[in-house]
This record gives structure tokens, C-alpha cells and sequence, in this order.
DNA sequence: GACTCAATAATGTATATACTTAAATGCAGC
DNA sequence: GCTGCATTTAAGTATATACATTATTGAGTC
């Protein structure tokens, strides 16, 4: 997942100035060198040296000025990217067995409840709950709600084989994403579901989907995913 | 947490391309125009272009490939940023009273356990265990390592105000992090601590930080926060 | 047809330059 | 001392240009 390292002056400028602050020699709030400093020491033109810089600000290592300089950003969270891959490649990529047991399909208008889910107005949407299996093993209980105004293909795939989440991913890619994640405790349904004792602690996923980040946006589709606690974790790595 | 929106043009580039993805109208493999044919049609230089292309291809919205063009990435995962916020700041953040209580703090050589915790072969460590309160209301339960071979001022710090990890993320600034969330149960002596019921289910998010990338990478400390399920959520947002 | 190799075309890198923008600085006047 | 204003300076944007790199294309050969 590293980046390919690069020979190329700029990346090379950008590597001195991050190893310079990973190594807590230039601490939040120093301003680094000003860019003609740079310059200088490497002996290269300005637009090598801001296009290093640049690509610090971008990631939020560094915090520009005009006037004053560039300056070490003050890291106020522990910022990680969390990269949550598709169920199925998940489980495949353990080398495990992926299979899907679709518990429920229906085709609705949506309800109260399905409309302050999916955060619309109103419309046809498809209600899918599904079990994801690892080597025989249930890896996690899926409630998904797919809008038909946005997607309608989905009215028409079969979801017995193909989980909701891989369709939609490759489907309706690039949308705007947020998540919620939060533990609780398995109810009996769940607990028989997922195979864990009742009350077993689980990590439940919600996600909302839509494209567009204006007014007009289109929701697309409400997931929630529990996986039992003890088998399954979330990692995120933080690099900068 | 939007960026300023600028209306310098390599911005603008970027936004035109970024909504075209974002719309649906360029789907993942799609080779968007030749850096030359953007120059013509907005009668800017390939530099310009260049910029545009360049900030998505870090955001991880286009690939390019040399000789072939420029292409739409394919989204492999659901990406999202997980900004964790320091414990006080987020408490405080809400409008709630946040207090810290120090139940044990205890130097001592690493024992085998911290060790494979802290992911060091030996050394002194600060042990740490404290309760986050909002409000007076248990907010979360945390476990505590620090590596003095790394940080030896913090032996010397009060804990008994300051959230260790208020002040370490002030005093040892950009590390590398890796989170784990999972959930569990919390036993009797985490279900007092927390005043939730024994068994409820508990966010945990465990967090190892160092410095530097190298072989000669410092662990800086372990972290084990415990938050009740049904009082916490992590968030997080893919914006792209 | 398959293989080799050179031409080609797109991105990648870098330079030198010029003008714009905004904020820190310092000076003048009250 | 304080305020307001002009100055200055560093980053921000953009151009035109050149050469490097590399994967594709296509022509030529076996």
C-alpha cells in the first residue's frame, strides 16, 4: 500500500522534510525553512521545492501562509484512513471460502423508517438482509437499503450470489461515504444469526452512500453490517 | 473540515473533473481527455492541467499511466478518514465538562506482556490506567503504556489532569499510528468502572504510535480505550 | 503469424520567469 | 502607547519550454 518511492527531486525534498517532522526534530508550530531556502540547498528551482511542499500540505503534514512561511501543522486527531474493503474480497483475501446467504429481498415504497435510513423523501427502494459466510462460519449480518430512484439496475440483480455491497462498489463507484461505527449487543435473532452466544458483543458498520456533494445529491444506499466482536476488527493505519 | 473552495484554475480543473467522476458520468477504467486536449479546452498551459491532474491522482480519484493517459481509478475499498480526536478535546467539543480520574499509574521494567503490547524487547515504561468522565458520566476506560526509552519527560509529568493522550499528541507529534476496533464484552470490573450493565457491549480501540518508518522505528506508547456501545460512534467521512 | 525494434505519444520532471495576493512589519502621526 | 497605512516579503498562480521516461504502436523481418 506504500507508494512506490521515487528518485525524483521533489519527492526526495518531500521525503527529508517528513523524515524532519516524523522524527520530532521539527515539532507543530515550527516554521521550516522558507521555499528560496530550499532552493538554495538543493539547488533546484522554486516549483520543485513547492511542488514538495504542495504535496505535504495536501496530506496535512505542512500548513502554508503567504507571508509567513510554512509551518509543521499541529496534528489535533489521530487521523487514520480506514480502507474497508468489500465484504467478499475481504474474505477471500484471507484465503477463506466467501459465501452469501440471502436471508430477504423485498421491493417496497419506503416507510418512515426506511426513509430517515436512507435520508429520502420518499421512492421505491429494495430491502436486502444477508449473511456473510467465511468457510462456514457467519462473518457478518447485512441490512442494506438500495434506492431504486438513484439505482434502478439494482431492481433487477439477482442477490443471492452476488453481495449487495461488490454490485454496488463497482456499480456506483466514486460517491460520498460516511460511517458509523459502534458496538452492541446481539439480540436473540442476531445472536442465533451470527452464531455467537446472546449478547454477544458486535461491531456494527453503518454506512451511507450518495453521490454528488450538492444540494441535488442522490442517496444511494443505507448499510448496516454487524460482525461478531471477537471475530472481526477494523484496522486503520495512519502514514501521513 | 471542506477545503476553502479557490477559484484558482488548476481548482477549478480539478472540480470539473472531480464532479464528472463523482456524477457517475466517468466510471473507474475511463481514460479522461489528454492532458493537452484540458490545456486547449481551457486555454491554459499543460502545467496547470498538470496540477489539477496530479492533486487527484494523490487523492486517489485518477491513475495515470505514462504513454496511455490518464484514467479513473477504480475504487477497490470504501475509504473514509478517521479523524479521532484527543479525548478531552472531543468531550469538550460536545459542551460537556470533561474530568479525568487516575485510578493507577506504576513505572516499571516492561514484563513480558508489555512488551508484546508495546512491541519492545525491553526497557521502563510508564503504566497507566485512567477514566475519562463527560459530565460526570463514565465516557471511556483507558489502559495506558508508554515507552520512556522514547518519552522520558513523561515520567515526569502529572497524569492526574492531563489525559495522557492530550499530551502526548502535544508532545510527540507526528507518528505513525495503527488503530484495531473491535467489540466486546465488558466484564464486571469494566462494567462498574464504566457504569454500564456487565456484558454491555464496549467500543475498543486499540492504538499502537511510533516514529519513524525505519528499522529504527521508537515505540511511543499502547493505547486501549474502552467506550460504552450505546453512548460512543466513531465516525468517519470519505469526501475524496 | 510471431518476434524485434524503432518511432511515437503521453505523462513525469524540472527550469526560469512573471505577476498576484495577503499578511507581517515598521513607520508616521495622533 | 496606540492606530492606520504603506512597504515588503513569502507563498500562490500561471506560462512557456525542455528533456526524460515508458508503454503503445506499427513497420520490418524471420
Amino acid at each position: 500500500m506504500t507508494r512506490p518511492i521515487s528518485d525524483a527531486l521533489h519527492a526526495r525534498i518531500r521525503r527529508d522534510i517528513e523524515s524532519r517532522i516524523m522524527s520530532g526534530q521539527w515539532r507543530p508550530g515550527h516554521r521550516i525553512p522558507y521555499e528560496h531556502e530550499w532552493m538554495e540547498a538543493y539547488g533546484c528551482s522554486r516549483m520543485t521545492v513547492n511542488k514538495a511542499l504542495r504535496s505535504l500540505v495536501q496530506s496535512g503534514l505542512l500548513e502554508s501562509r503567504k507571508r509567513a512561511g510554512t509551518f509543521v501543522a499541529a496534528p489535533r486527531f489521530h487521523r487514520a484512513a480506514l480502507e474497508i474493503p468489500d465484504i467478499r474480497a475481504e474474505v477471500e483475501g484471507q484465503g477463506l471460502t466467501y459465501r452469501l446467504d440471502l436471508l430477504s429481498r423485498d421491493r417496497r415504497k419506503a416507510t418512515e423508517a426506511d426513509k430517515a435510513l436512507l435520508r429520502v423523501s420518499s421512492g421505491d427502494l429494495l430491502a436486502i438482509e444477508c449473511r456473510h459466510f467465511a468457510d462456514d462460519l457467519p462473518y457478518a449480518l447485512e441490512h442494506r437499503l438500495i434506492n431504486l430512484a438513484a439505482v434502478p439496475e439494482a431492481a433487477e440483480v439477482d442477490f443471492s450470489t452476488q453481495p449487495p455491497g461488490s454490485w454496488l462498489l463497482a456499480h456506483v463507484p466514486w460517491t460520498e461515504a460516511e460511517h458509523r461505527i459502534t458496538a452492541i449487543n446481539a439480540d436473540p435473532a442476531t445472536a442465533q444469526s451470527l452464531h455467537v452466544p446472546e449478547n454477544a458483543a458486535c461491531v456494527a458498520l453503518e454506512r451511507w452512500t450518495w453521490i454528488g456533494a450538492g444540494r441535488d445529491d442522490e442517496r444511494i444506499t443505507y448499510a448496516r453490517q454487524l460482525y461478531p466482536g471477537d471475530r472481526y476488527a477494523l484496522t486503520a493505519h495512519f502514514h501521513a
